[in-house]
DNA sequence: GCAGTTAATGAATCGCATG
DNA sequence: CCATGCGATTCATTAACTG
């Protein structure tokens, strides 16, 4: 069921319909015993496959590439006699014709994402300043304006650029949910009190007061202790520092404390997350740790790998490897080498009636 | 001169060019002798009016409806005998047939803007994160994606909202400047270093460290007292306190410490401000104190009342009044109260060659 | 002056009337 | 009926006031 058609849309020319991949052409990927998985394929292909399947996802986390115009390269370190050795590997590519055709490649995925969405699901599609307002009209298409619930701004700290401009220090993070009519999935978190409240109220709650004639009063202090303000949609998180632990060397890597409020807000336990631009596997990671069911879809083979490594290293050892077939020559390649490498390939049974 | 066609654009049914008043139907406005100028009418009139005219402006600040779908009042406090007494105005009406009507009137207005911008100049729109994306886009149409300059978040705290969303605690600023090639009025503000960077730095300036293989070493502390770091795109700026001095009752009035962030940085002194929508006057309140020129441009009598009278406390008396005449017959019962008013009305000569 | 106390409110949101 | 509107409810926030 498409939302109510929205008169105002994006345009350029030669703009296609988003391309559904029909189910004739793919295997279906099977619901897995396993909690975290990993699905090696290209994502649009992917996120079909699972949306023909009976699972429904609580969550769907996009991050793609951010139409830089640049290829994106992995630092890989391992340790040599002349001490640590950094060899640059190319990661993904981030190189376009135009920016429609990234829009309409971008569209037809954040379509399929919504296909594979619980009614009370959401989509968080993440982008960068110069992206989001195109990627938000293309959402608000596809989702319709009533599904938009939130931008959220994720504001961190970098070295400076030398600029004569402001310096751009933020993400931006695109919230729909599934269905307006549906109450969603979401647990409210606080964040502490501003300073000045804190000064004022300390760490009791308020309370509303108002008198006979409806005019507002001084608040009254209650017994019950504040748990903070409800947290907003600017959120304060530093990047991965150079030397912090969780790094892995794969580029864009975010933080895990960027993940964790996010799926601890839209998500409960035993929920499943999609992530279909898995990279290093922060989101799976993530997931595993706050016991929710996850599934990562990447199309490099290493990016994979950075996951696999990382989540063994958490002590999940039941992921499985599944591959995404398309009949198409296309990927037949991507299937030999999935041979070669020992990889189970699970393929699914039809949707539920 | 029109920047470079954008192929991805928005469409809707019925869009029509943006308008551009034929300059035979206005009054063209002169430059004037006063720092502070006020602007009775149409501001797309008013505008063009300007445009038409000799002067250039340095920085032009929209703070335009935002599509809420309301009529805004204005609280007016008054001395009774009981007490204090509110009593509620209408102030502006944000009520629109549809997206598309309030887009089409939007992008007329920020093409008249870009007219009047000088070439080291900037335009800077203040929308909330449900119009920013549609805004954007007709400005990357209007000025050329090239043009874009920052987005900025401002980052308010305020009381909570009862619902299962992140609360909404921002409002974006879309800052265009005129012309990319030109090198922008700019003037490099800084905030305070982030606490951890304090810790390990201290105040002093760092200098990046490079050895002799092109690999970074630990930077090194310079004797140098360090100015904070570069600001940011994502400003935390309190709202205006619902018991603040600067507060004037008027509907959606943006703090002083917003504006002077702004003016300080995208202009010099004695540059031209214009406040397309000006409302409460805090635009040319704070240009004033910072010593540039301005132009405030209303619809609304009781805004511009309020801009006077809040003016006039700061001691400016220099503000002329002036008015807009367009010779449609539309804007004659404005143009017959202002004669009522006693207002005085300035015209303009012609565009330089 | 400084610090502790007071006051006022919402570019909210929700839900029930009203056509 | 299903939009629309208006009235009731919300509590963290911060400048101004007070002693």
């Amino acid at each position: 069921m498409p939302p109510a058609d929205h008169a105002v849309r994006l345009a350029w020319p030669g703009r296609a319909e988003f391309a559904r991949p029909p189910l004739a052409t793919l295997k279906v990927v099977q619901p897995g015993a396993a909690s975290t998985r990993l699905v090696w394929g290209d994502n649009l292909s992917a996120l079909a496959a699972l949306g023909a399947g009976q699972e429904r996802a609580h969550l769907v986390y996009m991050d793609p590439p951010f139409f830089t115009g640049r290829e994106h390269t992995h630092v890989e370190r391992s340790r040599g006699k002349d001490g640590i050795v950094r060899r640059l590997l190319p990661a993904f590519d981030d190189r376009w014709g135009s920016l429609q055709e990234y829009l309409q490649e971008l569209g037809s995925r954040i379509q399929s994402a919504r296909d594979l969405l619980d009614p009370a699901g959401c989509l968080v599609l993440h982008v960068d300043p110069k992206t989001s307002h195109y990627a938000k009209v293309l959402c608000d298409e596809i989702f319709g304006a009533q599904a938009f619930a939130s931008e959220i701004v994720w504001r961190y700290r970098r070295w400076p650029a030398k600029t004569k401009n402001f310096q751009r220090v933020h993400d931006v993070l695109l919230r729909y949910v599934r269905d307006p009519e549906t109450e969603p999935r979401f647990k409210q978190l606080y964040e502490p009190l501003a300073p000045s409240t804190a000064k004022t109220w300390g760490k009791s709650r308020q309370r509303a007061v108002v008198d006979a004639r409806g005019r507002r009063r001084r608040s009254s202090v209650t017994e019950e202790a504040s748990p903070g303000a409800p947290l907003g949609d600017v959120w304060d998180i530093s990047i991965i520092a150079p030397v912090a632990r969780e790094r892995t060397g794969y580029p864009t890597q975010k933080p895990e404390a960027l993940m964790a409020r996010l799926v601890e807000a839209c998500t409960a336990p035993d929920d499943l997350i999609v992530d279909a631009y898995c990279g290093s596997g922060t989101t799976l990671a993530v997931a595993a740790r706050l016991g929710r069911r996850a599934i990562g879809i990447d199309q490099s083979p290493q990016a994979l790998e950075i996951s696999r490594k990382r989540l063994s290293a958490l002590g999940i050892q039941a992921q499985e490897e599944c591959l995404v077939l398309q009949k198409r020559e296309r990927l037949r390649p991507l299937a030999r080498a999935a041979g070669a490498a020992g990889l189970p390939v699970l393929v699914a049974g039809p949707r539920p009636a």
